[in-house]
DNA sequence: CTTGAAACTATACATAGGTGTCGGTTATAA
DNA sequence: TTATAACCGACACCTATGTATAGTTTCAAG
C-alpha cells in the first residue's frame, strides 16, 4: 500500500524535533544534552527518533540550518538611508540582543564549534568558517556602500574593519555571558565601539 | 614509623602530574580528556593519582593555580619608558602569542569556562571573574599611568578602554583558533586596534 | 470498510568509556 | 626490621550510544 504519511507529515515532524532539541541546546548547551534529553524533550521513542536523525552531532548541525533559514539578513546591505545611521543602529541593538544571550544557542553553538574534534575536522564543518566570511562579506559591504555614496573616508581597508568588529562582538558576547553585563559594562563597551567605527570611517553626517 | 618520602618530594611529584595533566589538555582540550588519558601521559595509577586529586575539575583548576604562578605580569604597571610604546609594543607583541594559540591552554581554559557547571555556579568559581577583574585593573592603571604623565588625552573611561580591549582581544584569540590566522587577518586586525587606541588616548609622542 | 505498510512505542541488548574505591603490594625512613 | 605512606590495578558502578525486536497505532490506497 502506500506510504503512511505525506512527506509534508514528515518534514512537519522533523521541524517539531528540531525545535525540541533547539529548546534542549539553548537550555544545556551541547556537551551537557545527551540524545536522550532530546527524546524526552520532544516526547518521542529512541527508534522513532533515530530513524530521522543519526547521531546528536547531525542533530545539532540540523538545528543549525533550521535556525540559518528563520534569520533575517537584519545586518543586510544599506536601505535607502544613512549608512552610518544604519550601523549605529545595529550596534546599539546588540545591546538588547547581548542581555538576552541565555536565551540563544550561544553556548551550543561555541561547545561545539571548540571541541576538537571539529577544529581538527574543520574540511568536514565548513559551517562556521562561512558563517564568517559571510558575516564579514556583509559588514564589508555597508561600509563599501558608504564610500561609494561619499559617506565614509576610511582610513582602513573595509574588510579590516569588519573583522575588527566581528572579533570585538564575538568578545564582548562570550565575556558577558559568562560573567555578566554589569561586569563587562556592556553599554559602555558599546558606546566605545561606536566611537572607535566614527573614528575609523569618519562618516560626514555624525 | 615515619612518613616514607619527604614533604618535599611529594610537592614534586604534585608538580609533575600537573605538567603532565598541563599537556594533555593543550593537546586535547578539556571536554575530551579523561583521567585515564592524565595518567597515562604521567605514567602513574589510578589509586595514586585519586590520591592527588579528587577529580578532573579539581586537576584543571589546580594546573590553572599552577600556570598562573608562572606567568609574570608583563603587561604590568608601565616602566620608566613611554607608556604608549609599552601599550604599543605589548598589542605588537601579542601576534607572536596569537599565532601559537594551539599550544597553549586557551581551548581547554574555554570549554571549561563555557560548560553550563561552571556558568550555572559561578560562586563556587571565582578565578574567571577575578582573572577578568585583574586584567581589566592592570590595563586601566597602565592608562591612568599615562594621563597622570600628562601623556594621553583619553575620551572614554580607562575602565571602559581596558574592557574594550580585552573582548576585542579575547574575540580575535578564539576566532583565529578556529578559522587560522588568514582567515581572521590578524595582523590587520590588530594594526586596526592600534588605530583605535590611538585615537581613544591621543598619545602625544604618537 | 478493509488492509497493508509505514510510523511509532517500549524495551532489551551489546558495546564503549569513564568514574571513584578498595584490598593488596612495594618501598623507604625511622 | 618494620610500620606506614605511596602506589598498583582490578572491580563495581554508571551513563550514554546505536541497534534490534516485538507489538501497536495510524492512515491512505484499494
Amino acid at each position: 500500500m502506500a506510504p503512511k504519511v505525506s512527506e509534508d507529515y514528515k518534514q512537519a515532524r522533523r521541524r517539531e524535533l528540531l525545535q525540541a532539541a533547539k529548546r534542549v541546546f539553548i537550555q544545556k548547551g551541547f556537551v551537557h544534552t545527551s540524545m536522550q534529553d532530546i527524546m524526552d524533550e520532544a516526547g518521542i521513542s529512541r527508534g522513532a527518533f533515530y530513524s530521522y536523525f543519526d547521531n546528536i552531532d547531525h542533530v545539532f548541525m540540523e538545528v543549525l540550518k533550521y535556525e540559518d533559514q528563520q534569520i533575517i539578513q537584519f545586518l543586510a546591505p544599506p536601505a535607502e538611508g544613512s549608512v552610518w545611521q544604519h550601523l549605529k543602529r545595529w550596534v546599539e541593538d546588540q545591546q538588547g540582543y547581548i542581555e538576552s544571550l541565555h536565551d540563544t544557542l550561544l553556548l551550543a553553538k561555541s561547545e561545539f564549534f571548540l571541541s576538537s574534534l571539529y577544529v581538527k575536522n574543520k574540511e568536514n564543518f565548513p559551517y562556521i568558517s562561512d558563517r564568517y566570511d559571510e558575516t564579514a562579506a556583509a559588514i564589508e559591504e555597508a561600509i563599501e556602500e558608504g564610500i561609494r555614496r561619499g559617506e565614509f573616508r576610511t582610513q582602513l581597508r573595509p574588510g579590516t574593519m569588519a573583522r575588527f568588529l566581528i572579533s570585538f562582538m564575538n568578545g564582548l558576547m562570550l565575556d558577558t555571558y559568562q560573567l555578566g553585563r554589569e561586569r563587562t559594562r556592556v553599554e559602555e563597551q558599546l558606546a566605545a565601539l561606536l566611537f572607535s567605527l566614527e573614528q575609523m570611517l569618519s562618516p560626514v553626517q555624525g
